[in-house]
RNA sequence: GGAGAGAUGGCUGAGUGGUCGAAAGCGCUCGACUCGAAAUCGAGUGUACCUUACGGGUACCGUGGGUUCGAAUCCCACUCUCUCCGCCA
């Protein structure tokens, strides 16, 4: 969440930011709001004050055997106006928190000032795709073909939007996670973490996923807990609540979940192939930074992304997303778009983004920079590093040859027993 | 699932209705001593909010309610941790 006091003392500065969004929320709502909640606080902590004084006074005066019957009379009273007022002040405070929270984030100096994904701003380019000399098939074709997707069988067993993969699809997969995963932990520094696949409303809350967003998440029957979209949402929540040593700053973790998603308005898109699933594979980076180094560690954190497309030789470009495609939550995204051939397109397959303190705010997760410094936010950042289900289908459409087999990249041969294609049984 | 114990500051741990934001120790910071270090001695050392010139106030002892003039302390519910039994991948 913003910074209440930056809001307060800056209102045309947020205003500004947001209306770059295309963000209709009312600061003035807000801001009237907490002028109401002080002033309140003001007049409720003096009776506070006035009860605590008096009743220190009644303890006196009864140890020393004094009768002090009108002073309670008196403070029975005012404590009766304390808790309506405090009542008061408890309704408009859920109002603030629940606005404050709908707040998104304010979008980075250097983002693109835009309307809508038309107008993000290729940022570079790398790899050519590739020219068939066939008629190049889509992925959900081509798996089902080599009988390594069974997108047929998944909706029958469990629904739209979900899928089993078979044999060496099912290979495939695995093999995607364990390389990126040696990458990232091997040459790029993370520390590896396996979360829990579920969380508790908090957590949600912590990286902006609710209050605002419960319609896009799956939640488990008569409980709190939340099926997590993105493995973002426990490794940034790791440190909820904590406290860091400066020293330890930054912090990598990357960390393999499945993710679930609702995809709540998003019907009729994507309906074929791995593209948009109810149930995913993702590698997902978590970056902890300082604040003055967190736009380096964002650049650094594209870097490491990128590599893995690198070496599955896929080519692709990268994209910084406008003011008003960023996400929620968001200062600053570079999403990573991958070439397919059978949608003659490049499409998002990691979204990196700095939060800057905007999460950290939302999950309270501080360091302090020396024993004597005063506690600060962190900035987070995270990047998916990358979606396996899109890498997979990327791999079957770039990879597949005119017999109908797909060649495996090179870097991922040792992670497929030396395999070197897929071809039909 | 059954029975029991517990949750206090960075850590250990005292505190069963008032003067407790909280003893003591450890740790940490600064200073003294020292050529330097250790040891020793002295001072300091939570977070948030409100107000503000200095300063002051309020809240926080797992979370949420309740009792009371007054709650870390009493009552209720919940969460989590630990021990024993049962079950289980």
């Amino acid at each position: 969440m913003l910074d209440i006091k930056f809001v307060r003392n800056n209102p045309q500065a947020v205003k500004a930011a947001l209306a770059k969004r295309g963000n209709t929320v009312s600061i003035e709502a807000f801001l009237s709001s907490d002028e109401e909640r002080r002033k309140r606080l003001v007049d409720v902590e003096q009776l506070k004050n006035k009860r605590n004084v008096v009743s220190q006074e009644i303890g006196k005066l009864k140890q020393s055997g004094q009768p002090a019957e009108d002073l309670v009379l008196e403070m029975r009273n005012v404590s009766q106006q304390i808790k309506d007022m405090d009542e008061e002040i408890k309704q408009i405070e859920e109002k603030l928190e629940y606005m404050i929270l709908t707040i998104p984030n304010m979008p980075n100096e250097s983002v693109p000032v835009g309307t809508s994904d038309a107008d993000n701003l290729e940022v570079r380019k790398w790899g050519e795709p590739r020219k068939f000399a066939f008629e190049p098939q889509a992925h959900w074709d081509i798996g089902e073909a080599l009988d390594i997707l069974d997108f047929e069988r998944g909706s029958k067993v469990t629904g739209a939007r979900f899928t089993f993969y078979k044999g060496l699809g099912a290979r495939l997969e695995r093999a995607l996670i364990n390389f990126m995963l040696d990458l990232h932990t091997g040459q790029h520094g993370y520390t590896e973490i396996f979360p829990p696949f579920m969380v508790h409303r908090d957590s949600m809350v912590g990286t902006g996923q609710l209050p605002k967003f419960e319609e896009d998440a799956f939640r488990v029957q008569n409980t709190e807990y939340f099926l997590i979209p993105t493995a973002e949402v426990p490794v940034t929540n790791l440190y909820r609540g904590e406290i860091l040593e400066g020293a330890k700053l930054p912090i990598y973790h990357c960390a393999y979940s499945a993710c679930f998603r609702a995809e709540a308005g998003a019907h009729g898109r994507d309906t074929r192939g791995l593209i948009r699933q109810h149930q995913f594979n993702k590698v997902e980076l978590v970056k902890f930074a300082l604040p003055e180094n967190s736009y380096e560690e964002l650049e650094a954190l594209v870097a490491n992304a990128e590599k893995v497309l690198q070496l599955l030789e896929l080519p692709y470009r990268v994209v910084a997303l406008c003011s008003g495609d960023l996400g929620f939550s968001s200062a600053k995204t570079y999403d990573l778009e991958v070439w397919l051939p059978a949608y003659n397109t490049y499409r998002e397959i990691s979204s990196c983004s700095n939060f800057e303190d905007y999460q950290a705010r939302r999950a309270n997760i501080r360091f302090r920079r020396d024993a004597k410094g005063k506690v600060e936010f962190v900035h987070t950042l995270n990047g998916s590093g990358l979606a396996i289900g899109r890498t997979v289908a990327a791999i079957l459409e770039n990879y597949q040859q005119q017999d109908g087999s797909v060649a495996i990249p090179k870097a991922l041969q040792p992670y497929m027993g030396g395999l070197e294609r897929i071809a039909k049984v």
